[in-house]
RNA sequence: GCGCCCGUAGCUCAGCUGGAUAGAGCAACGGCCUUCUAAGCCGUGGGUCGUAGGUUCGAGUCCUACCGGGCGCGCCA
């Protein structure tokens, strides 16, 4: 329907510069919005404003002249002037209540577009290693990348999920020599303990399953364990395996799946890391210093020049994640979407510095970055700190247990990226109003009641034939609900092209209120037909824009609360 | 000290590429169930948008400085 009024004022513009009255060698764009105030009509645009200084005129004289220009449309009841010279356009009722037909025909695919054309895109999120149990972080992660995915996927992306972790540095080492002093029956504090050792419950876990002969199955990978407490690398391949196994059931748990997991050390055994190093160094931005090489990131923005090998002769870790970003880009994706958590900021620089020493006609600010900032567990207005199988961190499985998936997902995908989460269990767990999750849900729910009502009277509900049945519609809340939902199909485009997840779960919690002031207001199941099959329409259409935005979010639709 | 992010109602947060008197929920107070689920609805009060300048027809939104909070500043990932 905004389309509608941008062509309008598209026809209305080229006819002024055909009188003269505005400038033909410039291009004028309108920029048609929503409207706060419903006084001031369905939307309205401030192209008089915008265009005043070219034409020459008085902004409130220009939206005269265009108004006169406007071509007649049936969509359009009147027109205003207002203000220091904006337009308001009302809509009329039959073009405002037409959205109900639209989205019943189209189902889940109403608010879907094909704005991405069906290009690839990856997204890279959650990419921990495997040393421990996912923490709350990783859960936000997990949320933003899930739900961005989910909406490129709506806006006619092909998307592929990937998640990369480390499966052989220095911290894997770590976890080997963890789980063998837990093996041999060491404890944390005892004589012989790894240093910087992993101290957490979970290590226990591990090192009985080892010493049990588990075989352990993740989604990328399968190991036997060889129960031999002197064999370290056959503890590392095992420990790794269960960990791996761990998040992936986390992350099941959670409604998030993965298609490609991609192992640091593939870059060592595949020759990537070399190679990247070799093309480095031709380009002439490496240079010997202190018994290390250094890479000139200087020379692209960075603020210092960075160690790529270190004085014994390893890598440190940046390295291999240039290489592993090249690789990215050798697969043929020109978007890269990297989440990741704000306190990993320092490599954004790096590896975009990296990728132009390369000289692979790689863009300057390829890939994307989605950072997260911090999240707070709170219960009881106390801060919560520690989960007693990870110990020093509260982990999403904790999460998950106690206050559903639902709800998990749904809070840590409501805020904004880069401001902090606080993530309030008691909140989260409260089966009242208080908790936006019950509340949209509930809104599901009331509606599906309805619809089974209508059911128990013996009545067919005909979805083709009920959204052909929408004159029954003439409330201010009706039409305050179906404005709402001709609004979707907008926000889903401008979420999945700000990578800004957080306005799904606003607008729900917006439709699901609006849905309760009228079902508080007015019955649906009225005795004249024409207007109950109409509010059934309404009804429906309702239930289905909440079922489809709940599922960019992965948060289930139930029928009854 | 340097870099990035944040600062909007008592609390938690929205505010779409600058637009018309700044919004929502919770908390507080007062109402609404013989009617499709009260996990709901209606009403009332509550603000120098951190501070000071600047840009312009117009600034919560853009620029600069400062104040306050978080994160980062490793030959750790």
């Amino acid at each position: 329907m905004k389309d509608t009024v941008t062509q309008l004022l598209e026809a209305a513009i080229a006819a002024l510069q055909a009188d003269g009255v505005l400038p033909a060698d410039q291009t004028f764009t309108p920029n048609v919005d929503n409207t706060r105030d419903k006084a001031h009509g369905d939307f309205a645009t401030n192209i008089a404003l915008a265009t005043a200084k070219a034409a020459g005129k008085p902004p409130r004289q220009l939206a005269e002249a265009l108004i006169d220009k406007l071509p007649a449309s049936k969509a359009v009841q009147k027109v205003e002037i207002a203000g220091p010279g904006f337009i308001n356009f009302f809509m009329s009722d039959a073009s405002s209540f037409d959205i109900v037909r639209t989205i019943i025909e189209s189902g889940e695919n109403y608010g879907r577009n094909d704005n991405g054309q069906g290009e690839s895109v990856q997204i890279e999120f959650v990419s921990a290693n495997p040393t421990g149990p996912l923490h709350v972080g990783h859960g936000r992660g997990a949320a933003i990348g899930d739900c961005l995915a989910r909406l490129l996927q709506a806006n006619g992306y092909k998307v592929s999920r990937e998640f990369y972790y480390n499966d052989a540095g220095a911290q894997i080492d770590n976890l080997a020599l963890s789980v063998q002093a837990r093996a041999q029956g060491k404890t944390p504090d005892d004589e012989g303990w790894p240093a910087d050792g992993y101290r957490g419950d979970y290590i226990i876990d591990v090192a009985k399953a080892y010493l049990a002969g588990e075989t352990v199955t993740a989604d990328d990978r399968e190991v036997t364990a060889k129960a031999d407490a002197g064999d370290l690398d056959a503890i590392k391949a095992f420990a790794v395996a269960y960990l791996r196994r761990e998040q992936d059931l986390d992350l099941k748990a959670f409604g998030v799946e993965f298609d490609v997991y991609f192992l640091e050390s593939s870059l060592y055994s595949g020759g990537k890391v070399e190679e990247t190093v070799r093309m480095l160094t031709d380009n002439g931005y490496t240079y010997e210093k202190e018994g290390a090489t250094w890479l000139r990131t200087t020379e692209f923005g960075d603020d210092k020049d960075r160690v790529m090998r270190k004085t014994d002769g390893g890598y440190t870790y940046f390295l291999p994640d240039v290489a592993y970003h090249l690789d990215k880009w050798r697969r043929g994706y020109t978007t890269v979407i990297n989440e990741q958590g704000a306190d990993h900021h320092s490599t954004v620089t790096r590896v975009r510095a990296g990728l132009q020493a390369l000289k692979t006609g790689i863009p300057q600010g390829w890939p994307e970055y989605v950072l997260h900032q911090m999240v707070l567990v709170t219960r009881s207005g106390e801060e919560v700190k520690l989960s007693k199988r990870a110990g020093s961190y509260v982990t999403l499985r904790d999460l998950i247990d106690e206050v559903g998936r639902d709800a998990t997902r749904f809070f840590l995908a409501a805020r904004r990226v880069d401001s902090q989460l606080t993530f309030d269990i008691d909140l989260a767990r409260s089966q009242t109003n208080e908790n936006p999750v019950y509340y949209i849900q509930y809104a599901h729910a009331r509606i599906c009641s309805v619809l089974r009502k209508l059911g128990a009277e013996g009545v067919q509900v005909d979805r083709q034939a009920l959204a052909e049945r929408l004159d029954g519609l003439a409330l201010e809340e009706e039409r305050d609900l179906a404005n709402r939902l001709a609004q979707y199909p907008e926000l889903i485009a401008n979420a999945a092209a700000q990578r800004e997840p957080h306005h799904v779960t606003h607008y729900l919690r917006d439709l699901a209120g609006q849905f309760h002031t009228y079902y508080n207001a007015h019955k649906v199941l009225v005795e004249d037909e024409s207007i109950r099959d109409a509010r059934v329409a309404l009804c429906l259409a309702v239930q289905q824009v909440l079922v489809n935005g709940l599922s960019l979010i992965g948060v289930g639709a139930p029928e009854e609360m």
